[in-house]
DNA sequence: CTGTTAGCGCCTTCAT
DNA sequence: ATGAAGGCGCTAACAG
């Protein structure tokens, strides 16, 4: 930097602001640095620029998973929107799951690390988000909502209300749920919301909601499975099922194919997302635009950081696409051995 | 740092020292800097470090994808890796399609915010390498070979002429093939590799290869579906198809569902990769573990920053699995109308 | 609009 | 095994 200073016959500072776009340099004179730049091969260091400024031009982004479809595009959002703001995405991945230790992640890891953070997909336990916040970096939630804190997040209420009125419209009574995880009371999480919008429509239809008619899936293809197996095992009457995810309602193909049954004369299955996969395998379900989320919540930050104003919560829809894995109940139900 | 040197009465250097467990600190004065740490929970700053010592920790991970399931398993075994050694994943989403600009990243970017790279998947041309190579950091690629560098990669020649093999065994005689891009001339790109695999195999059986039996992808679904439409359209007697991965494959599926065709009766499919969806999409595929083969270009790339020997190139193997969309051509073909 | 001057917080010789 | 001191390269007041 000296050096273009010299080669440009001005100070470093003004090197520095004629860089950084800056007011108060004439147009001439950031001329004259550009030139001295190009003519040098110039590029300034980004770790002096962080030490002396304190801001890392760095966002973490804290996800759990990164090969699950909802979370590569989330991340290929916040990725391509933190770029071309020029910031950079430092990818964190947290344990999926619960273990001994009180927090999923090291919060000394990110100690001046970066300037902001979004956690993608992750209902934090209140102890872990006071660590995070503890760091003193603006955050920004997607997918589960981040309580006291700005987030992107889908209406899970009324997307499984909707998911489990199509089923009940088209003539099905006893209407299962694959879930996360039934232990799952973390209430802003998805899943946790979309057991809320799944019983509340059974409710108001006067139907059958209940412990019996959920079943763990963890959001996973082969949980969506075993899941499958464990609920129409429990309960053979059941004809439809709204899986809280897509990956979890293709297991539970797979599950019904384990069974014998067919989909969709002797089960209907319904999920969340809006999968690539879906129109190769029939699946009817409540679509989502996730990378346009994971922009958005990008987004979020980015006027955070700015100090400028900015929505609190942003919240998606999602439509009914409805394909060959849903249609009424047939009247006379195939026998079923297990 | 100078707060945890007063209090553990040892100088900041000494501090330095224990905290990055170097050699030459008696175990005692190692115990009293501990627990002055603690006490102070003082966590040092990541920026002033690199700027004193010219690392920094970062890796970059640059990739043209993140939500395809080849690249998440990547990322996923990568990030994981470089993790669990304490070094932080920087994700730089390149351009995936070839424009006006020579290169599809800004080298400026990367200069001084990184130890070392992984290219994922990414076929670099020549002039882009060289923008690499000048960085001067070690770089190891994946998925595609990468000319003078430690990669990972499958034997794609091998695995192209067993898939083709296998439909050749089942009696096909007109294969097609969906690559990435027909004009992919990059001799060590995984499109190009495939495309010779599935040639040489076709023509060690004396049956015909050419231009005419192949279609351009993309790699993606919808890629894999317009090749479909496009190969099947000007190549009605082609019986069976081999994709280059799986989600064109599974795009070929679609296109065979648009076309009235019958998979395996009218048209046998085979991918590579072994996606997650395969088994509820009956795709039989030339199976690899791809996030294993992250998790190996990370460890190389730890090797070669630590100054460690190590392999130059590791080659995984990749498995037949067969399902349910490939089988022998039926003797009496259906009448085609598209 | 531009220059001067202190640091930012750590690492790294070189001594001891 | 430990301490002293310089410097990594830039930003941020403060002058002017």
């Amino acid at each position: 930097m000296a050096d273009v200073a010299r080669l440009a016959g001005v100070s470093t500072a003004t090197v520095s602001r004629a860089l950084r776009g800056l007011p108060n340099v004439s147009a001439q004179t950031r001329d004259r640095v550009l030139a001295a730049v190009a003519e040098l091969d110039y590029v300034p260091s980004p770790s002096a620029a962080s030490l002396a400024s304190g801001r890392t031009r760095t966002v973490g982004v804290l996800t759990p998973w990164v090969s699950r479809w909802y979370f590569g595009q989330v991340i290929e959002g916040i990725e391509r929107t933190l770029h071309a703001a020029h910031l950079d995405a430092l990818l964190y991945q947290l344990d999926s799951e619960r273990s001994a230790e009180p927090l999923r992640f090291d919060p000394a890891a990110l100690h001046r690390r970066v300037d902001g953070l979004i956690v993608v997909g992750l209902p934090l336990e209140p102890l872990e988000l006071d660590a995070l916040e503890d760091l003193g970096y603006p955050i920004v939630g997607i997918g589960a909502a981040a309580p006291r804190h700005a987030h992107v997040r889908l209406d899970d209420v009324t997307t499984a209300r909707r998911a489990v009125a199509h089923l009940a419209d088209l003539g099905h009574r006893t209407i299962g749920l694959l879930t996360g995880s039934r232990d799952d009371d973390i209430a802003w999480s998805p899943g946790f919301q979309r057991r809320v919008g799944w019983r509340a429509e059974l409710d108001s239809r006067a139907l059958e909601s209940g412990v019996g008619l959920e079943a763990d899936g963890g959001f996973s293809l082969l949980g969506g499975r075993h899941a499958g197996h464990v609920l129409l095992g429990r309960r053979p009457d059941v004809t439809g099922v709204f899986a809280a995810s897509d990956e979890m309602a293709m297991g539970l193909l797979l599950a019904a194919r384990d069974l014998g049954l067919r989909v969709p004369e002797d089960l209907s299955v319904i999920g969340v997302d809006g999968h690539e996969m879906d129109e190769v395998t029939g699946l009817t379900t409540m679509a989502q635009n996730a990378q346009e989320q994971g922009e958005a919540a990008a987004r979020l930050l980015l006027d955070l950081l700015a100090g400028r104003p900015s929505e609190a919560t942003r919240v998606y829809p999602t439509t009914l696409v409805v394909r060959t894995s849903t249609a009424a109940p047939t009247v006379k139900a195939v026998p079923r051995t297990p």
